[in-house]
RNA sequence: GGUGGGGUACCGAAGCGGUCAAACGGGGCAGACUGUAAAUCUGCUGGCUAAGCCUUCGGAGGUUCGAAUCCUCCCCCCACCA
């Protein structure tokens, strides 16, 4: 087989995923096999949330490249594998979840994937399976004759992920994590089995999971079975991806709203946005390079964190959730707010963390602006909201409050009705005034 | 089981009788600059009815006018030995 018959014959799945960086390493003749025929894929998610947040993203568009390049991708829940916890990229044994928690998110993680595949399209609709199903069902000493049987015990040491456990005597590895990439590899066999599926996708930190359920497959089945694994992502500065002040970015939008969700890819910094257009965005080369030329000019105009907002804001939230997002986002950081009626005030910080205060409170001398920080969240305790104040750091209606002895009165309220809190240059915050109660 | 070394705030790490709510670094938050960037500089980073008070230095007791610092017991970790 000469290289260029090879190169011609990889599948274009495969050159997709290069060239968008999702490409970290994979199996030997992975490539290839791709390239014949339509395959099946799968990623595994153990229920560890009831939600699944910007950091799983990336693997998830391994399967949405699948299913687009006419394989079939496969998602499978964890629903019994959530309960053993993996220990990879782990430096501390996991809390265990309870059957009930599991399979809770289970079902949060199952209807989140559906606004990325297709579950409908004809032939390579995307399945979902959950491999409590056949885990639950498998006795022990089956198990353990079946399939432990086939895992050397100095092997499984010898991988980079059960190492760093092994080897630092402070955090030591229980044998049920142990175990984990016993479970993970019959998964594997499991859908190979069951769907004819070939090739795992994962994070790299799964390498090592992967290829011994590529391994379990041919030494019990004669199977071929193939691994690819994406990078782990940081940003520029290191940090852990999808992390913001106010902690992780989720998908599900009663944990992060859909305006907090588009502010997030609004704010990636310029040197990651094209990075993550490639990563996260279903953009075509031609339009990240435009995109790329036009950043490179006009950094100001973030085009590139725009287009990568809304691309992955609309998959995620729908048109309508865009549309609220960028409402928002055009109503607080473009215009004036004082040129806002209450209704649009209501509709705009629809989405933004909002909490409420009785107008009682707000009559006569008022409330300290301190205690309404602190009530609303904004603030997390008083000695917190008075260093802020002191720091310059918070505004009311988009006013700085220069004294922490400021006094929040009803004629603060715009229309009577909402307070705008907000600290520093972008966190808001809508305090609704409830109605007086009247005897 | 023996001997020695440890457990300090979000993390790392000083302190080793009062001047310690605890140096320093990281992280985080805020301010300036900007583009709702990056880098940089600056401030803050236990709570409260706030120039005072309260709770924190593995846990429980004790010594002392006074303890993160000394003593006793307990728990957990590390190193070497067995």
């Amino acid at each position: 087989m000469s290289g260029a018959s090879t190169l011609r014959r990889m599948s274009a799945l495969v050159e997709e995923l290069r060239w968008r960086g999702l490409l970290q390493d994979m199996t030997e003749g992975a490539a290839e096999h791709l390239a014949e025929a339509p395959r099946s894929g799968y990623i595994g998610f153990d229920p560890t949330a009831s939600s699944l947040h910007v950091g799983n993203l990336l693997v998830v568009m391994d399967l949405v490249h699948l299913q687009r390049h006419g394989h079939t991708p496969i998602a499978l829940v964890g629903g019994g594998t959530g309960l053993i916890g993996d220990p990879s990229g782990k430096d501390a044994e996991r809390q265990l979840l309870t059957k009930e928690e599991a399979a809770e998110n289970a079902e949060g993680i199952r209807s989140q994937l559906e606004h990325f595949l297709d579950f409908a399209v004809d032939p390579n609709a995307a399945v979902m399976r959950n491999n409590l199903d056949w885990l639950s069902e498998l006795s022990l000493v089956d198990f353990l004759r079946d399939i432990g049987k086939h895992f050397s015990v100095n092997q499984l040491m010898a991988k980079e992920s059960m190492k760093r456990r092994l080897e630092d005597p402070d955090v030591g590895l229980s044998y049920t994590e142990f175990s984990y990439i016993l479970m993970q590899s019959y998964d594997f066999l499991e859908l190979y089995r069951r769907d004819g599926c070939t090739v795992q996708f994962g994070g790299s930190d799964q390498w090592g999971n992967i290829t011994a359920g590529t391994d379990l497959i041919r030494r019990v089945d004669g199977g071929k079975a193939f691994g690819i694994v994406s990078p782990l992502i940081t940003n520029a500065s290191g940090r852990k991806f999808g992390k913001t002040e106010s902690g992780t970015v989720w998908l599900d939008p009663e944990r992060t709203s859909p305006y907090a969700f588009y502010q997030f890819w609004l704010n990636i910094d310029d040197a990651d946005a094209v990075k993550c257009l490639k990563y996260f965005s279903l953009l075509s080369k031609e339009e990240i390079a435009e995109l790329e030329a036009a950043t490179e000019a006009e950094p100001y105009k973030r085009v590139a964190q725009k287009a990568l907002g809304a691309d992955v804001t609309r998959r995620v939230h729908g048109e309508t959730g865009l549309a609220k997002a960028l409402q928002a986002t055009d109503a607080l950081f473009g215009g004036d707010l004082a040129g806002l009626s209450a209704p649009d005030i209501a509709d705009v910080f629809g989405d933004v963390p909002s909490s409420e205060v009785g107008a009682e409170a707000l009559a006569a001398e008022g409330k300290l602006i301190v205690d309404l920080l602190e009530e609303s969240g904004v603030a997390t305790s008083k000695g917190d909201a008075r260093r802020s104040i002191e720091g310059g750091g918070i505004y009311l209606n988009n006013r700085r409050i220069e004294s922490t002895d400021y006094r929040v009165t009803a004629e603060d309220a715009i229309e009577g009705r909402f307070l705008v809190l907000r600290k520093g240059k972008k966190n808001y915050h809508l305090t609704v005034v409830s109605e007086a109660r009247h005897a």
